[in-house]
DNA sequence: AAGCCTTATATAGCACGCTATATAGATATT
DNA sequence: AATATCTATATAGCGTGCTATATAAGGCTT
């Protein structure tokens, strides 16, 4: 059985996600934003006053895991929320003057640090591997929910 | 500024980890284990009674890290620790009988999902995957030990 | 209108990653 | 031998992910 670092993709995949983790983290902690947070942000300078659902489906993180992170992003002054009038179940996130500030140094220091991570790599290589990876997460997802539909009527 | 879903490579990177991690854990609850432990029992199959050092080295995450899991571990009844009469830091770790019954099933399986998630490439493009995120590990990490190294005698 | 299903959000509890710090034993220096 | 430094492990505290479950509001059916 051979399930060796060198050729168990998984194991590789996880490992460069740590090391984007960390090169994120270092760059935008100092902006007082975390990881977790980021991509949030990210959607909410795009477009504000989003629900929690909406950014679910856009962050692609669970229901749960957003509750909790929205709830810190209020905490620490970067997001408010406001019931939504016409469907009271609805909390609308807003941006804070505050977190509105950080979106150009944030964005900034975002992209420089993505860029060191895959600095090894040729530009080509580069696009190679978001072809790649965008194809493999695409088909995997569209394989996992032709499943679950598959199982409904089961 | 763009910094859309489709070219952060970072964001990819981290959502292609998580859909590894979600399929291995996926396969691996029935036989007790989880993500996090899964690596070690890797390396302890290969080679038994480990040291925490060595492990970390090998598996390459914190060592607060490595202690909480293999404390986890020990709860579980994976593995137990004792101590090295030459040196009594040291707390090597070895796996139960139970810890080594599930190396087989829990490598087939492993090695099942890791493969379910990049069904949707080629065997050629996956080798590629393989390939150039080894390199961007590879070239990131002498690069960091590098900084680390020249500010040692800044 | 009452009861039922669906939808939006929150909470509980856990795994697993990190940084920072504490502790205990080994080793080196004087 | 006493002190200082290094090394191995543990602990504290936190963020971020997950599953499972609770709660509350909206919508539908009768």
């Amino acid at each position: 059985m051979t399930f060796s670092r060198q050729t168990s993709s998984g194991y590789l995949i996880n490992h460069l996600a740590r090391l984007f983790a960390g090169a994120l983290q270092e760059g935008i902690k100092p902006l007082g934003l975390s990881t977790g947070v980021f991509p949030i942000m990210v959607h909410l300078w795009d477009q504000d006053g989003l629900t929690q659902k909406e950014l679910v489906d856009r962050v692609g993180i669970e229901q749960a895991t957003m509750a909790k992170t929205l709830a810190r992003m209020e905490r620490d002054n970067l997001i408010l929320r406001r019931a939504d009038k016409d469907d009271r179940r609805v909390r609308r996130a807003w941006l804070t003057q505050h977190g509105e500030t950080l979106r150009d140094p944030a964005l900034t220091v975002a992209v420089t640090q993505n860029a060191l991570v895959l600095a090894g790599l040729s530009a080509e290589e580069q696009n190679q591997v978001v072809q790649l990876v965008s194809k493999a997460i695409d088909a995997f997802e569209a394989q996992q929910s032709q499943d679950v539909a598959g199982t409904d009527h089961a």
